[in-house]
DNA sequence: GTGTAAAGTGAGTAATCACTCATTATTTGA
DNA sequence: TCAAATAATGAGTGATTACTCACTTTACAC
């Protein structure tokens, strides 16, 4: 069994009841992570996982009711994790800080997001491969989202388009492109092509600027290569 | 039971053993699409999917030796459909057409590729929920995407950037983030946001010039903004 | 109409599963 | 140190599952 990693301190942090994790229950979540994350829930078994955790089968159900309590425990808590940027008292910042461009913002959440992203990684996989399935959470993750990205994000856009920083489409477009975009980047980083040799720096500020100005070569850069 | 859909279509046409399906073959891959689709692979059973088409499970079993063979017949005839615009007899075409541009060539893909998902889009879900799992799938897709889209794709890219349409960067960077932007836009109209409004043809549009132009406002713009 | 092959059935099987609970072991507090 | 509370165990349970197979039904060829 590995030593504890991020995303098990982000657990442990989470945690609402402010009871301390006995060394057992952290073990069976470890390795309710990585049974789920590579065989995914449903085919994953309480029997492996305690055998994975060095544990007696009973002691999982000695903290969590079910099997899916102990899904949710995982799940539940990372919910407004992945979307900790947007929320309120950080991004409020965001908004108001001086000089800024929609560049530095989009810059700051690939930054932050491809971070908590690398450091959480197997937890994201359960997310993303269980929330097809789980109607209350795809349904409560549907509002958070709306709530707090969605809306709060789109105001920012306006801001920007009224600023001239931005085209005049419709907001939601280009908050669908942006994620688009920033999602693309960080899959491929860290899962599609993990053992590609990305320069991540580089790829960051390119990922940036394709956002931002496009691929298509502009008549003022075709104009400079003609002479 | 619903009348056959265009993926009923599409199986039967990929069908390889040029035998003819019975009524009750056909029934039985109805009703395995519709539940694995909503409730995963793994959580569905032989005796469900055998109620709902209206069979005995023996059935089942009588068309397909496991499960999992009933599963990898739903599931592989769609991965090359799913690369279909890049295969070589049709893709040749798009790469020796006369004014072609890197636009049209991003507009043909979305139009064909967003058209594919429609009509298909209980089997790409099944298809997505479980290709993280299935380690022969997920190598032999990656194998095809290599190859087939990739390569060829890459030197789309590298043709349009010869000739100055296109930025000097990374063409693989430039194959990321448009599969990006165009991914997250069929992923948006058909399953994120499938009730929300949108005016396709004008998303479509919009997409493509946020691809090629950014979302930045240009110098020239802002300028005639001031005026 | 008859015989054979193919399709279909559904009761049954062995295995697996999530979970229980009587018992044992460990921890805690006085 | 001791009693009570808490944590852990693992054999057992009832339910579920993928699959089998003896039997029945249907289709096909002559």
């Amino acid at each position: 069994m590995q030593p504890p990693e991020q995303w098990v301190e982000e657990l442990l942090k989470l945690n609402d009841q402010d009871e301390k994790m006995t060394d057992k229950q952290l073990r069976i979540i470890q390795a309710a992570v990585e049974t789920f994350s590579v065989k995914g829930y449903a085919a994953s078994s309480t029997s492996e996982i305690a055998q994975k955790a060095g544990v007696a089968e009973g002691t999982i159900f000695r903290h969590y009711k079910t099997k899916k309590d102990l899904l949710l425990s995982i799940i539940a808590p990372i919910m407004s994790k992945l979307i900790g940027p947007f929320i309120l008292r950080d991004f409020t910042k965001v908004i108001d800080a001086p000089y800024s461009t929609y560049e530095d913002f989009v810059r700051a959440i690939i930054r932050n997001r491809l971070e908590y992203a690398r450091n959480n990684l197997p937890v994201i996989k359960i997310f993303m491969q269980e929330i097809p399935f789980q109607d209350d959470l795809k349904k409560h993750f549907k509002e958070l989202v709306s709530k707090h990205v969605i809306s709060r994000v789109i105001k920012v856009i306006e801001q920007y388009q009224q600023k001239g920083a931005l085209i005049n489409v419709p907001p939601l477009s280009i908050l669908r492109f942006t994620i688009s975009a920033v999602f693309g980047f960080v899959m491929t980083l860290l899962i599609l092509m993990p053992e590609a040799d990305w320069n991540e720096d580089e790829e960051i500020e390119l990922t940036i600027q394709m956002i931002m100005h496009g691929i298509a070569r502009s008549a003022d850069d075709q104009a400079l290569q003609n002479e």
